[in-house]
DNA sequence: AAAAAAATTAAACAATCGTATAAATCTGCT
DNA sequence: AGCAGATTTATACGATTGTTTAATTTTTTT
């Protein structure tokens, strides 16, 4: 009378999950076997097949549910940006890294489709429908391209300017730089911008 | 008494060079075998490690040395957000696309060092050079994160609302996102931060 | 035109990839 | 204990990977 109720041992599934979230999101998509995963996890690479089907089977189920930071909008949104920044500076302390994910994981063209649904779901859409005044869905993606291009620069490329500088001043302007996409009218007296060209 | 001095055939390597450059941009560098890009270039595969050594070296001449914006430097800086939401904005009509083959490219662990060189010798440098105040190379760092970022959701995930959203308010804001990095002290009276909480 | 050098190709190397199959081990029930 | 089903393992398959070697074609020089 375990808690198990489908054909599957969850403890060794869960393993493999976990294994093969920790190697995606370091090594990416193509970075990483499914040898290595099993061997991470203990197990031998069939069971991988048996439960998950295929290597893309398993990407999904362990990747995509993850990508929510629905924490970040527990709080006012007054203060998002303060949160977001504090949470794109630590360190991963414990168990998955959804940023680092989304950008290792983002750039194969076989795992694009499936981020693009889960993001757009789980955190574009949740904190569109918590931000006031127009162009919800743009501003929301705004703030995620912010975080995302934050935790590419500074983490997975390493930039030194963003990786070493003072952590108190970027972490102010990352937060300054993501609240004024998230309050409403900042941007409507077209601030910085004198000329544009576009096409023709 | 053509112009190649070395003791390749430059036509040829500039054939391989090409199709490395696109393939990789558009398929990551795990994304793509040294088979289709030769196929691509009409040579032989063994001419990529003749001319190249290994597929390593073969991105390494590819790519890394194509990543500048300089371009973005030749205006006036009070205009400097304008022109990267412009650049940003164009579907790379023709040749070399230096924003999504970093995003596409960076993800993987063995191409990060020397996309971070290129990056901070050919863009973040000459942009902080040119940026007023304080933290030069922390806000140009910062730039390059806005720009990448918002090149990563918008075209390599695909998000829905900063692809689809209408052209002209999505690069108005973009653009003074930007500006307002590249301005100095916009961020000095810490304006839309009223509480951080740190580590102790 | 013959010889030397450069450029290109065909073929195969060992390694690893994702995946599938059949045997072996473990587990719980009567 | 002994059987039945679930769970795991060992093994191998075909394909593709980056890379290398030797033979061949093309180009240049004498």
């Amino acid at each position: 009378m375990d808690d198990q109720a489908t054909a599957v041992s969850v403890r060794t599934a869960d393993a493999i999950l976990q294994a093969a979230r920790t190697q995606f999101t370091h090594l990416g998509y193509d970075g990483i076997g499914l040898r290595a995963i099993a061997d991470l996890a203990g197990v031998n690479v069939a069971l991988i097949g048996r439960y998950f089907g295929s290597k893309e089977g398993l990407f999904l189920a362990a990747v995509p549910p993850r990508l929510d930071i629905r924490a970040l909008l527990a709080g006012p949104m007054s203060t998002f940006g303060t949160r977001a920044a504090a949470i794109m500076d630590m360190k991963s302390a414990r168990g998955f890294d959804p940023m680092m994910a989304l950008v290792r994981v983002g750039a194969s063209p076989d795992c694009a489709p499936a981020l693009r649904t889960a993001l757009d779901e789980q955190v574009i859409s949740p904190l569109a429908m918590r931000l006031d005044g127009d162009h919800t869905q743009l501003r929301a993606g705004m703030v995620m391209s912010v975080m995302a291009g934050y935790e590419m620069m500074s983490r997975t490329i390493g930039i030194d300017a963003l990786r070493d500088a003072a952590g108190e001043q970027r972490r102010l302007w990352l937060a300054a730089l993501i609240q004024q996409i998230v309050d409403e009218d900042t941007f409507d007296k077209g601030a910085g911008t004198e000329d544009i060209r576009g096409e023709h």
